[in-house]
DNA sequence: TTTT
DNA sequence: TTTT
């Protein structure tokens, strides 16, 4: 519960189904990418879409859930915690890599 | 003001003094990395701390209150924006760098 | 740009149109009810929804945004700020009222 | 876990120890007063700092650390949930108060 | 007073 | 790779 230090909030649209795995202890692991847009003007005063692409691990129950009901496209609000892991590519380049761990999330307009 | 869709919430300590350039139009920016410290229990029950580094940039006026207030070891509550950026390393290798940008910050436990 | 010390973010539907005013200095005011809904298990593991009902209060802006986008039923995001004021009814009565002032939102599910 | 929905964060002041109750079944409950100081400019261009008063609660174990570790002054930073309860007071006038229900709080400037 |  |  120590997320009053490290919180991140988004809200959009998966790219692709969430990648489901099983892992060896039966918790299953949740990862998918998902797009904020943010729309402002540029310096003509046109208005441009920005895009981010984030990346997100969800585990256990949220995994689950995640599995059965999200899929490419849908809208979702999510409240996970910020972290950097590092790792050596194939090629032996050492690398970092951001994701986003949920705690929370909420399927958004539904109704479709 | 798209920060429904995209805000980041840290609390923590800076690693260094903040970085400071100044930009051909005058306007400043600031960078500096915050340390999350989350506590949690390991497999043995032992009280472990696990520190999160995190790269954010402050722009303008704010890069110009980090400059004055902000050093080493302060305590700050930051609000931003989480961005992604591409570039290519001086070896020709792609590398993805994720920021804060920082929307509004607070210096904490000032009283010292 | 308070927004570190007091934030509030919720995610519900509108109960009502919201109730638009032009102050004196042609600035616009709107103000609806929002409803957030939260399942939980009773005692006896039924599935049991509560529902919270918020005052919330655009200005400027936003309030121009939310009397053409906004309506009773619509989804929305919101972050704003927490705010109490006290006053004395008709009656005579003190009391307190609290009210959210919004800085961002964001309409949801809008592929209807 | 529905705080996607409904979540506050207020980084300020207790006004006051806070007051701890024992509930029948051993639970504890703690109850304080927390201050928002917003810094601005008036019309006149002065500085000026504008309070708020916010009501929490915290329950089990959060009421526990509070109890030992909270007193009056303490600067903290809170994620709770906002919510609103319908009462009747002695004199039979009906009333509302709203309360933050702590979820997950920071004591701040503990270097003291 | 909303929504699922 | 999403969405409007």
């Amino acid at each position: 519960m120590n997320h009053v230090r490290n919180s991140v909030r988004l809200i959009g649209n998966l790219g692709m189904n969430p990648d489901i795995r099983e892992l060896g202890n039966g918790k299953k692991m949740a990862r998918f990418s998902l797009a904020t847009n943010e729309s402002r003007r540029d310096a003509e005063g046109n208005r441009v879409t920005e895009t981010s692409w984030h990346h997100l691990v969800a585990w256990g129950k949220s995994a689950e859930i995640a599995e059965r009901f999200l899929h490419k496209g849908s809208e979702v609000a999510i409240e996970g915690k910020l972290t950097h892991r590092q790792y050596v590519d194939r090629e032996g380049v050492k690398r970092q890599f951001t994701e986003i761990v949920v705690n929370d999330f909420l399927m958004l307009g539904s109704r479709q």
